[in-house]
DNA sequence: CTGAAAGCGCTTACAG
DNA sequence: CTGAAAGCGCTTACAG
């Protein structure tokens, strides 16, 4: 009884049962999985009509305990998990890394690291080389974890660039600082001249570059550098209605907002509208990710894309490559402004 | 130059270390790994000392290649790619079973099937004994990739209950009809009268039953049924938009509307916002899920809870003990009602 | 309770 | 180009 269902799994076939059926060794066959090298075209031939004909398929656990590889990789989230849950630009990224791995056989293993707890057991597990090499996403500097990894030789790249991590190790990004100088710079052609910012925490590269773009572009135009204008967020909606707040009572005269995540920018157009405030017509507001949450609002927002699929691509490329021994890169990718209602 | 990092990863001890470290046989080490049966106090006393000294931890693939076990679970997305990307439920149910999984030590895999291609890549790998079972998220009826799963005879565990697939396979859901009898009930205790109702896909068990639920009570209250209040949506933010404009166009009078998800509910304020109507004043809007986009939203929505964290954690073990061998189990878990400024 | 031994399914020098 | 053989690190009957 117990059996009628799972008995359903019977004992795979091996490379011996595809060896044995195709006339050949198991170092043949072998040879034939790993790139057909050293294999005269007629043995790959019944080697592939053998493989066929039987179903098999390689036991991985096998392989990898001889190459000492597993085939196999981690994307390893060190976010508050309110973030997660929060902002969908984890999704895409989640979804293109997936994606982008299965083009390659290889699985992704998804860590959370929320508690110090299961810290710990993420580390030991990654160190224990259970997964060759990780996806590591986590804004924020001075991260232990990926110190930790770093150290121990683990092949990493991180998606965003890793502050206080040095040059030591791989990541990909948006070209922050261009992107939202493209945004200020579109702000002002529309002819707004009090512009607003909440910036990103300013412990990561999103916050600081994204208000560095803005303040040079500010500055570029001659208009003066007004620290009533400037409030920090932490990319979540309700600090991105917290900052609207502020800068509506410190500057009422404010006439268009950059905000530096979609998500905050959510939050800035709800704050926007109880104060009264009509968007674009009163305020413009600029987003930043082109994320899901970008066209889930009225009026939909102009934003900055961040090219996630090339990100998630690149990022799978490089760890890829890193594995493969060579040395860390950072790839820097470009972004676009998208033009819609809400400036 | 090339080893200079990646040289950090030295062989790591193996069983045979831990065995000369602590003067006892590889198989006696091996019995303390598993359980410690059959162990001296002393010996299984030297072989910990001696564990803790090397830093041995044991190799997955060796042990995975001789029990037949990968000591994994996959966990399998067959949704649409828009919804994963909008719905925060996902990332709930992710994080919750992720860590449910990491208290038995076993790693999660994250498959996502959008198209074709992958849905074959997918089956070809679990069915190739990758994983040991898989936790399923996928709402619509006749969903191929689960029929062909358990055919296979593959441990699996739905969220929510499979339509089409009849009793022979386990799953864990909230009990919808009950939470949808208690959102309705809540709107008729504050003297609504004229409640609509947009319901989720109606091949989808969430669709179905919520819509069963708000009926019944109309029912019981002696309301009569009125055609022109039901309108279905497919769980999105947009659908529900349009919903609550159907819904306004050919019942103007309306008072109150149960949405069945809160994602929807979120389009519904927009439209209802649209439209001239305060919430809750001139209609009250009831949600279902409690996901993060119920207090994402203002007013913040009333909605009914589903209980995410023990819905994975159940997730989890059903799996667990349908891996063991038992057979498939259903379990419902009960909803709560949360009160909040939408009603 | 314990050790010696077989074997899981694969890859990879090594000879030819 | 190909086969025979060693060995990856573990678990598990089998004898004691």
């Amino acid at each position: 009884m117990t059996m009628s269902n799972t008995g359903g799994r019977r004992k795979p076939p091996t490379i011996h049962d595809v060896a044995r059926e195709a006339g050949v060794s198991r170092g043949t066959v072998s040879r034939v999985l790993n790139g057909g090298h050293y294999v005269s075209p007629a043995a790959a031939q019944a080697v592939d009509a053998a493989i066929r004909k039987t179903g098999y398929v390689v036991n991985r656990h096998a392989r990898s305990l001889i190459t000492g590889r597993s085939d196999s990789v981690g994307f390893l989230l060190t976010e508050p998990q309110e973030r997660f849950f929060e902002d969908p630009n984890f999704n895409v990224l989640l979804r293109g890394c997936t994606q982008a791995l299965a083009a390659h056989d290889i699985p992704l293993l998804l860590m959370i690291a929320g508690t110090q707890d299961e810290r710990r057991r993420i580390v030991r597990y990654i160190t224990a080389g259970h997964v060759d090499g990780v996806l590591l996403v986590s804004s924020h500097s001075g991260d232990p974890v990926a110190e930790e990894l770093r150290a121990a030789g683990v092949p990493l790249v991180a998606c965003g660039k890793p502050i206080g991590l040095g040059s030591k190790v791989s990541y990909v990004a948006a070209d922050d600082r261009d992107g939202a100088r493209d945004m200020v710079r579109h702000l002002l052609d529309l002819g707004r001249r009090r512009v607003g910012v909440v910036t990103g925490p300013l412990d990561t590269p999103g916050g600081v570059e994204r208000l560095a773009g803005y303040q040079e572009v500010l500055a570029e135009a001659g208009l003066e550098a007004d620290g009533r204008l400037v409030v920090s967020g932490d990319y979540s909606r309700a600090s991105g209605e917290a900052g609207a707040e502020r800068l509506l009572a410190r500057a009422p005269d404010m006439d268009a907002v950059f905000v530096a995540s979609d998500l905050m920018a959510q939050g800035v157009l709800t704050a926007l509208h109880r104060a009264g405030r009509r968007v674009p017509q009163d305020v413009a507001v600029g987003g930043f990710d082109d994320s899901p949450a970008a066209v889930a609002t009225s009026p939909r927002l102009t934003t900055i894309r961040q090219p996630w699929d090339r990100i998630s691509a690149e990022m799978v490329r490089v760890l890829l490559a890193r594995i493969g021994g060579e040395e860390p890169a950072a790839v820097i990718l470009p972004t676009e402004l998208v033009k819609r209602e809400s400036t």
